[in-house]
RNA sequence: GGCACCGUAGCUCAGCGGUAGAGCAGGGGACUCAUAAGCCCUUGGUCGCGUGUUCAAAUCACGCCGGUGCCA
């Protein structure tokens, strides 16, 4: 009985290659955002992420430390699996380039590549930056001491080889149209200005193997040389979901909603992956949404400069839920941000500790003081629990809205809101007063109030899932009523006997210096 | 070099043709349920510079300066 809207997301898959940083991080929050607010949303969810394991530079790195590239990208694929857990992610899978599942769909869709006239033999002479995975052109490079190197600083070597090429220069039209008709497609719309630039400059054929070295997923039928690692990698978001099986999970999952990437690898999934894509005579993703990169105190984030921040640091410095709220929280997705101790000690101390933390405890603490604990039954609504309610109802639409254009700052405004809105509505009703003038109007308010950070909570379980589970449960929201059909079908029951509330954010003070 | 985008309060940004806005930071006040939190009030900007269009310009056009991105 799955009557269910089915949502694909995913995460790009990571290269072995790399460290896990706040940047893995960032990428991975949102998409378990997104996610989880589908599913509580009602939404049939697949969300995925992953580890990218083939190429050049992981076999040059095993070589440089004496192992197998599969060791390698065993130790280091673990690392990622290890991040998700650590960040309280809700992967419904986790694919893995060297699996044979996904051996068995790159080569597949190799196949229906060749089928569709687009892939050719040639052979490939160009610069080739292992680092980058990427070829330039002549005029893209610079030179430091006799040497090249790519625009990313990455030093580029001279291969010459025989190649497959696929005829990218063929899919300039039908790209551009995509990007006409689908302007969403590409997310931010600055991005997609720019793909669309790069489309109309014109589009060289693209180099999709290599002879020199083995670690990737051979050619069909022409088995000296591996596939390029973008096609390699792109390709795991049909392998996923069953391809080459194109019935079950696939029909039901694919296209994928939404392929959340950083800005560095926009490229590949704009215009190689539609590409491949139209080839292969698959449907598109429906978005691809490019966000920014984070900066550290104003400076770039560095091996060299010694200032990679790395996210499980951060959990310990500041906690989980903490370290989502902010990045989700302190730039508009999309743009690029900063990093700094004083802005995450702000976001934490003013919105969670003081303004949303601060509410639960207040109102929770006024139960047990004034009311034994027990919840009281509300009696007549006045304008002003009306309002406020009002306010609460209009929270789920507002959240929708943001997050279906991946606003993620603008979706906790909207619930901000309506915590600002709570905590005036306790100084206003003053219940310290009334539960000496009036107890049975000091029933309703703490009732209506209740009922509020209920709601709140429902709402903030995809960005804090962790914390916000622990206000339910002081609420005694049974597990079952927690979904976004619950906000308005079932408010809290008069009677019930809460436990003893306990702060759910704590303020951080920066630990003194040691001297 | 070409094409975009940006330059608005100390900070981060919204506004994009009709008497300058929000959050945070700063200052003051009344309260006391609460994590010395919350609430109310408040200081603060010739909207990068110049010219033009208009009855009217942060808001449109052109030029310049400064910054960022993409491409070459």
């Amino acid at each position: 009985m799955s009557g269910r809207t089915p949502y694909y997301i995913t995460t790009p898959i990571y290269y072995v290659n790399d460290a896990p940083h706040v940047g893995h991080a960032y990428t991975t929050i949102a998409c378990d955002v997104m996610a989880r607010f589908k599913r509580l949303d009602g939404f049939d969810v697949k969300f995925l992420t992953g580890t990218d394991e083939h190429g050049q530079k992981v076999q040059k790195s095993a070589e440089a430390f004496g192992t197998t590239p599969q060791e390698l990208a065993d130790k280091n694929s673990q690392n990622f699996r290890d991040l998700a857990k650590l960040l309280n992610v809700s992967n419904d899978d986790f694919i893995r380039t060297t699996e044979a599942r996904h051996i068995k769909a790159v080569q597949f869709l190799w196949e229906r590549l060749l089928e569709s006239g687009d892939v050719y033999l040639g052979s490939y002479s160009g610069w080739y930056s292992v680092r980058d995975e990427a070829y330039y052109n002549e005029d893209e490079l610079s030179v430091r001491d006799g040497k090249r190197f790519a625009p990313t600083g990455a030093p580029v070597e001279w291969v010459e080889e025989p190649s497959y090429f696929f005829r990218l220069s063929a899919y300039a039209e039908p790209l551009l149209k995509l990007y006409e008709e689908q302007p969403q497609f590409i997310m931010p719309s600055g991005k997609r200005s720019e793909v669309i630039s790069f489309v109309k400059g014109s589009l060289r054929d693209l180099s999709i193997s290599r002879t020199t070295f083995d670690w990737g997923i051979k050619v069909p039928g022409d088995e000296k040389h591996v596939m390029y690692v973008w096609l390699d990698a792109l390709a795991n978001y049909i392998t996923a979901v069953g391809y080459p099986d194109t019935t079950g999970d696939f029909a039901k999952y694919w296209p994928a909603d939404l392929h959340m990437v950083g800005k560095d690898i926009l490229r590949f999934h704009t215009v190689y992956w539609p590409a491949f894509l139209m080839a292969a005579k698959l449907p598109l993703p429906r978005r691809v949404f490019a966000h920014g990169w984070w900066t550290v105190e104003g400076e770039k984030m560095s091996k060299s400069l010694g200032n990679v921040v790395k996210p499980a640091d951060l959990i310990e410095t500041y906690g989980l839920d903490q370290t989502r709220y902010f990045l989700m929280r302190e730039i508009p997705f999309g743009n690029d941000g900063d990093f700094s101790k004083r802005a995450m000690a702000q976001r934490i101390n003013v919105d969670l500790a003081n303004g949303y933390g601060n509410l639960c405890q207040r109102v929770l603490s006024m139960i047990q003081k004034y009311h034994g604990g027990q919840l009281p039954a509300p009696e007549v609504l006045s304008d002003d629990d009306h309002a406020l309610l009002n306010a609460a109802k209009g929270m789920l639409d507002a959240v929708r809205t943001e997050l279906d254009v991946q606003a993620f700052n603008k979706a906790l405004d909207a619930i901000w809101h309506v915590v600002d809105e709570a905590n005036r509505y306790v100084q206003e009703m003053a219940p310290w007063t009334l539960s000496k003038t009036d107890t049975v109007r000091l029933g309703t308010v703490l009732y209506t109030l209740a009922d509020v950070i209920r709601q709140l909570a429902i709402m903030t379980q995809p960005f804090m899932p962790e914390t916000s589970n622990r206000i339910l449960d002081l609420l005694v929201v049974p597990a079952d009523q927690r979904g976004f059909a619950n906000l308005a079908a079932n408010p809290l029951t008069p009677g019930t006997i809460l436990p003893p509330p306990a702060p759910a954010f704590p303020r951080f003070v920066e630990p003194e210096e040691a001297k």
